[in-house]
DNA sequence: GCGACTCTCACGATGCGTAAAGGTGT
DNA sequence: CACACCTTTACGCATCGTGAGAGTCG
């Protein structure tokens, strides 16, 4: 149970810790076909195999799934994540890739910032709308029931 | 400029100001493609046509379209949206329909809150982590450049 | 050899973008 | 005739979910 290590394929020179892909899954929380998937789109390369094809993830990878997923989390797309990751490889410098890193997040703190502002007017808004409603359904008149949508329309909801 | 109903393959019975497709768009702020999409998946429907095959488009159904692109812009889903719509649609009941919007409304009211804290949080997160990193690049020191994974992966943010 | 786990296709959903090939309006 | 605008068809992108059918591990 602790060591599977003699199946490996490739050999890594340290047995450490080496998992399946569903001890991957509930370790970093994410499914095993996101996993699967963010190998395919290059986010996680590398990934080794036993002699039967299965995958199998150490120390490394695991770190490094939890960091994706967590930049996930966050919002990042995987576009973004992958562009870090890439000035992580080329650059080699961590100095860069704080940077950017930090950069991301700052414009990312800004899209949140305004997507709160806008929710709650929306709020506001669903607010005063649902006050007339309430008032609709007070009076009960079966005449002009489009006066609903119709009223709606004229610039208030929107 | 002003009265292009004359070619009106369904006639309204109110000659009413109707746009093509291209002025819809500059109207409501959603491509043409977009349009057609929320007519195909059914949030714009009974969408009139000329003889020629082309849509045209009313004061109601421009209204409708620049409800549901304030909503997508708020980033409420097609699905959500569409349950707005449906009820506001009917539009031809009467103290029932109002009280379905009016609990509607208040069940999406909740959603926008959780949602608020939600993002709230998330933003929360993301200064935290992003104070961690401003303070590695002030120290900067090329030594153990996988420091900023290994760290970040312990418990902390997430 | 049972049951849990994994593998590789491969199609579906969401929300459109974006040509392609052709009709319409003026 | 030109030229902008409209039509349908249909494939592409991101991000996986969800089986199908088959092999593997304990």
């Amino acid at each position: 149970m602790a060591s599977e290590a003699h199946d490996l394929t490739v050999e890594a020179g340290a047995e450490l810790e080496l998992v399946d892909i569903g001890e991957a899954c509930r370790r970093c929380g994410v499914s095993a076909r996101t996993i699967r998937y963010y190998e395919e789109v290059g986010l996680l390369p590398g990934v080794r195999r036993r002699s039967s094809g299965r995958r199998v993830y150490g120390p490394d990878e695991l770190e490094r799934l939890a960091f994706i997923g967590r930049l996930k989390k966050l919002g990042l797309t995987l576009a973004e994540i992958r562009e870090l990751n890439a000035v992580y490889a080329i650059a080699g410098s961590t100095q860069d890739m704080l940077q950017m890193l930090d950069a991301l997040l700052g414009r990312h703190l800004d899209d949140l910032d305004a997507r709160i502002g806008e929710l709650s007017s929306l709020r506001d808004d669903m607010n005063r709308y649902r006050e007339r409603v309430g008032q609709r359904v007070g009076q009960l008149n079966g005449a002009n029931t489009r006066a609903l949508s119709t009223e709606s329309s004229e610039e208030d909801l929107s």
